[in-house]
DNA sequence: ACTGTCCCATAGATAAACTATGGGAACACG
DNA sequence: CGTGTTCCCATAGTTTATCTATGGGACAGT
């Protein structure tokens, strides 16, 4: 209560998959890490709870987009390194150009006076 | 099957009432006319289904952002007509900057090399 | 008359986010 | 040393907003 501010910066549905599947582009990482790496790269915007991450992470294993096994974390802490597989990035592409398409087609309708 | 193309083209969750309370800011419009400008002004990209038109609707009238009306259409039939309200305005001013906010952040992700 | 188009609306299914909860292992601090 | 905090994983259940499926009424053209 008192002067809490309740803004949420809520990850529009959708979104999520290509957010993650886009991180792991350049190398693997932990689901800490991409959850880390998303909320800096947005300079703080968007933040993925763990309740949304790891099922995430469950749905693109299970499509065969990523691929995961067990490692150390820089702090000495066991982690699950995911990595993109190749159908993850062709599946990346398709979610971007497909994202782009629809965002150019909301912008036509907000944008007309 | 054959060579049907199964495209769909839905309303991003989160999208849909910004959407209309943008085509309704010239002016009242039936929920029939509403569906058709966006489809038009998207270029035929989207398309907002009745299921989820109407539905958005009464929301929007329960939140007193539009408010309506019966009438006539052009071609001689009945049909509700619904406006913004001053609250749906300020609404509508909102949900446009929220949206902006959180693209320009998805934005920064999926651009970095 | 019948068929298509226009126009409204609700019920139920579905998907994907969220909150809440649980656990374990490393580190910092008193 | 033990207690809390941060790091890290994961699932269960709730919520929300879309969709599909369905229903009806009224006008227009053949």
């Amino acid at each position: 209560m008192g002067t809490r501010d309740t803004r949420r910066t809520e990850i529009p549905p959708g979104t999520l998959d290509m957010l993650i599947l886009k991180s792991l582009a350049r190398g693997a990482m932990h689901g800490y890490g991409i959850a880390e790496h998303i909320h800096h790269m947005s300079e703080d915007v968007l933040e993925v709870e763990e309740g949304s991450l790891y099922p995430a992470l469950q749905r693109l294993l299970i499509q065969g987009w990523v691929s995961a096994e067990w490692g150390q974390s820089e702090n000495n802490r066991r982690a699950r390194f995911y990595r993109l597989t190749a159908a993850g990035r062709k599946q990346l592409e398709r979610e971007l150009s497909e994202f782009e398409r629809v965002m150019r087609a909301i912008t036509r309708v907000i944008r007309t006076a």
